[in-house]
DNA sequence: AATGAATGAGCCTTCATTCAT
DNA sequence: TATGAATGAAGGCTCATTCAT
């Protein structure tokens, strides 16, 4: 289970790779239905050799549910601290959550889908951690709804309308494909905000502020988003 | 591995009770984390008397995805054909598809995670029946941008948007929980209406009609959900 | 873990012949050093055919400690609650020990060599079964020296004395060779009662009291000693 | 696999060090269970310095055997040697025997305990050593019979009473608790010698022999039992 | 003199499935 | 209809050992 205390430069580096090649055959196959064998073999590692890496088959699920949620509540975390409209942060929130799933498709299926397979304080953890993303998107909904933005709704509810939208993406949305995260953000919180929307509130211009917030923080300091492979 | 030709009163009923229990299994712990041992102690059977009724593992599960498939199907084509206002039909054909959720929660957990286990024909024959399903979909929300009822979409997009809102809801959803079909597919189409309006229109009356269309359908003829347990 | 509730008429017999092999063959390498699959193969099984009936390896070895100490203990206890001098009653008492010993010799090496491997209740319950054996014969060493039959010896150096000489003799004795329980029972008490004897005290007639003693016994109630398959 | 040819200073130290460790994981564990990296990590060597040094782990294992059984062999021809009475002798040929038993404690257990786990001509030497052992030991026995010291026993079994007696000790023996060799010597020879005795013997003033002898080889020349590291 | 990395056989165990009864 | 018994492949994981550096 522990790492050897020491290990040389590369360890970490493929490390890394074998989760990369897990997480794409979990989310292929499902994670019960991947033999380790088989991740093996993606890694071009004997049996043995990955055991040097890994510690345990579910603590590559661990790593890979980390790699998920690590980025996105610290990216919600920071959007949700800015001294700015709630309904621009709900729109810039639902950007880096779509940013997030489609930089790491193949790892939110696994999140998605495979965290039943995790027993004890891992799931336990998880499910904290799930808990505390939806308190922070009902906090800026409910914000929105306190200064008329928005209609009264169940905050709640409100909550899962929003998370449903952005979270079943994974299920069709191809990398590289069709949609970006911008366009789709765009899309959907289109349609949310105008559903929610307080009487005789619009946000035309919501995405004039959207470009105007990302050219500051380009200028600023770059966000980047982290490719799939490499720790967050 | 086919059925027996000849069986006697009870097969079916014992078959479908087998199904409704490994449904169970199948949500709670993934269908290929579930073994069949545990579907014979929980069906109260021996392992060679559960194969006289089941045939395989994978048939297990493309009879559970039958009987998510099969009445939504159903539904969905019903509705499409009323000759009514596509928002109306939209509204409820989201009905149905909640009521079927709701109905079958733990088939439609199984349906959403475990297709990836299916192979071959079985395959083929699920994918395309969502593509079936979704274009009903598709084909409803292009009618409603044609009469001006919603603004001009990408219909493919939309699609989605619609579905992601209502295909997620089995995530958190709980049976006999807070929220009925009714009251979910009011707040859902709420959202989703007003945020694909067209200009100057609103639907503030569409829960009326609703209410009026359910009046006339149940004095004609109703329309049950069938119950986990028998075949749709 | 559970056996099934319900097994056929061989199945008990044929469990008691795996822990049979299985005792002969961690008596001859180790437990450790013996692998699942050797006793299947002298079980004449498939492995997953052994697991039916075996639960675990480590049940395995419980159940020969099991063989072990449960008949020891019953016979001690037994002979221990006899209306009888003391010294007799160590005598008796030695030949019991050597009879079990000889009639399970793999299950005394096992039971000896191989406790370490037990973890948690089941270690726990085999050393506190080891404790109580040695209490009852401490007891009889006491009482043998209040009855001034024995000098004043340490009880505890008198008690490991006596277990020294009966429990190595699995390391060297042979089934069906020179020496048989009776004969060794009456060298080691010859040498140890004579050893521990009080000043002026002499057990020269010991050996025709056990013989009146086995003859009331056995036109009473034979108490035969099980061999090795079958339970206690 | 052979030690490299030239080696530096600390070589040989360390190499014992590695030896004492192992030995100390052999007793607790047992061989088989033990693994190599368990002794990597007490002797604070990765694995592949620790096969530097050892070999392998049987190598380790015959090691093992020979700090037992090298000063036993030794100190037993000496004493047999010594033209002494051969009640005398025996006893202070068990007082030799127990001091190397507690000396090194955890070897003995290993020597007892996991001999079947050597193979080929390092399990041949061990056991011819065994009964060269014995041999000795049946000599002196037969000695004292023949002197009238003790009576006729079958010489056989009285060696094995001798050894039982002796070996099992190793059993229940603590370091540095309530026993010490020369205490339990005495107490064993008492038995043993009283056991044996001849018609109309006794041994009273062994023990003041014993002083005598002791007191002589002091002055003359000490003979230390060596640590349990380094080589004997 | 020591290391980290790799191997591949083997470990105990579970699995879906079959079949005589 | 239903069972208990059996199978053999595959499951995740550990092992003693090697070797380039």
């Amino acid at each position: 289970m522990a790492r050897p205390p020491g290990h040389g430069a590369g360890y970490e580096t493929k490390r890394q790779e074998i989760i990369d090649k897990a997480a794409a055959l979990f989310a292929e196959k499902g994670y019960a239905a991947t033999g380790i064998a088989e991740v093996g073999d993606a890694a071009g590692l004997a049996r043995g050799a990955l055991y040097y890496y890994i510690g345990s088959k579910e603590h590559l699920l661990v790593e890979i549910q980390d790699r998920v949620m690590r980025p996105m509540l610290a990216g919600v975390h920071r959007i949700a601290a800015l001294d700015e409209d709630p309904v621009l942060r709900l729109r810039l929130l639902s950007q880096t959550l779509l940013e997030n799933i489609l930089a790491r498709l193949d790892h939110v299926r696994v999140y998605e889908h495979d965290y039943r397979n995790l027993r004890g304080d891992n799931r336990t953890r998880l499910l904290s951690q799930r808990r505390e993303f939806e308190g922070v998107v009902q906090q800026l909904l409910v914000a929105a709804m306190e200064d008329g933005s928005f209609r009264r709704l169940d905050p709640g509810l409100a909550t899962l309308q929003f998370l449903n939208m952005h979270n079943h993406t994974y299920q069709w949305v191809k990398p590289g494909g069709e949609w970006d995260a911008r366009s789709l953000s765009r899309e959907y919180c289109a349609t949310l905000f105008a559903g929610f929307a307080g009487p005789g509130r619009r946000f035309d211009d919501i995405e004039d502020h959207v470009s105007d917030f990302l050219a500051k923080r380009e200028t600023a300091a770059p966000v980047p988003i982290p490719r799939s492979s490499g720790r967050a």
